[in-house]
DNA sequence: GGCAAAATAGACCGACCGGTCTATATATTT
DNA sequence: AAATATATAGACCGGTCGGTCTATTTTGCC
């Protein structure tokens, strides 16, 4: 038996929006429809609105991205294993809804302006907090500081950069090209420099 | 003295416009403002209204990226070295606007849906000629046509993913890392294998 | 100059936007 | 059970959205 809070409702509501079309795609009417909640609810809740539905539902996709690494990073040592097999899984993910669920923060970041604020400030978090459990592992796994970081930003890139790709194209091909270059440079030169 | 069509300046506008803040972030009188344009020219021009102008907007910038191509490719035979001039202009460019002006399709690729049938056509050929461009520059340079393809979605994935952090960021740095990367393992392992 | 086509101009429209407000119901606490 | 906080419910509002429509002006052609 479910027991899902309207409050936790209307965050995931959110999610799925930003993921398929983004802030400025949603209204409010709509949020309110697949939360099954009335008007009410949302501004007792987020008395900020939508644009604090918003930082809230960054903030839960941020958490739930956290969770992924732990997982992803604890069941295979080999971290550019284990990034492939996050690749996958937004591969998969993206086939499974025709490719219109990509990556949950990236259209409401490229959508947001210099006047929203709390929603860029949580996004920066978000995104930095990615590039650094990212990095940690690179490093962990013999990659200098430095270069781990570099390599966090490109992996990063690779993911935002594919998915968009691959989501015009309609077809899994760009980013199943571009992580093949990319896994196949790594492959050959790994963190102490190039293999025998 | 100045000849540019209203037509023209509609594009213009609505280019802009993507480039800062997608398609459902401006709204018609926005542009027309910026255009200095009355409405019935718009519907003049654009029977299709504001989606018919977005798609006019992306296949102009998909000829601006064509000719810019043309030209770093023609003044800097190394295609790496193009690319990365390439990146540098976009940094460029990012900087100079306060971090507002990233790729202007981006956004509007993010935000268009399954319904928006021309915008998405429109948008796949512009990329797919990018990548196209690219990967034939890779492969006059020496890399197998597989690879070139590879490399090219790569470059892509690149930039917009490292156009998005750093928009996000607020900073150049992550597009930096992320390109110091790639450059780093693309010089390390060249078209016919790893060198001495 | 006369005329038709092209372009400009903006009033106007219904729909929907995000947001506010009051009323009611449901827990929670005592 | 009474009192109080919490949450749900949805009517309502002004503003803006994209789009239509009718005039008027400008342009190109004979």
């Amino acid at each position: 038996m479910k027991k899902i809070s309207t409050r936790d409702k209307l965050i995931h509501a959110m999610a799925d929006a930003l993921q398929r079309k983004g802030l400025h795609g949603v209204g409010l009417s709509e949020l309110l429809d697949i939360a099954g909640a009335p008007k009410g609810s949302l501004y007792h809740h987020f008395p900020g609105g939508k644009s604090e539905l918003a930082v809230a539902a960054i903030e839960h996709v941020s958490r739930h991205i956290d969770g992924l690494f732990s997982q992803l990073f604890a069941q295979q040592t080999d971290p550019l294993k284990a990034l492939h097999n996050w690749l996958q899984g937004a591969l998969q993910q993206l086939e499974n809804s025709q490719f219109e669920r990509g990556c949950p923060l990236a259209t409401i970041a490229l959508e947001s302006g210099p006047e929203d604020l709390e929603i860029r400030a949580a996004l920066q978090r978000s995104f930095t907090a990615v590039r650094q459990a990212l990095s940690a592992q690179l490093h962990a796994y013999g990659y200098p500081s430095e270069q781990a970081d570099n390599l966090a930003a490109l992996f990063v890139a690779l993911y935002e950069g594919g998915l968009l790709q691959a989501r015009v194209a309609g077809s899994s091909e760009p980013l199943k090209r571009a992580a093949t270059a990319l896994f196949n440079l790594t492959r050959e030169q790994l963190p102490g420099g190039v293999r025998p």
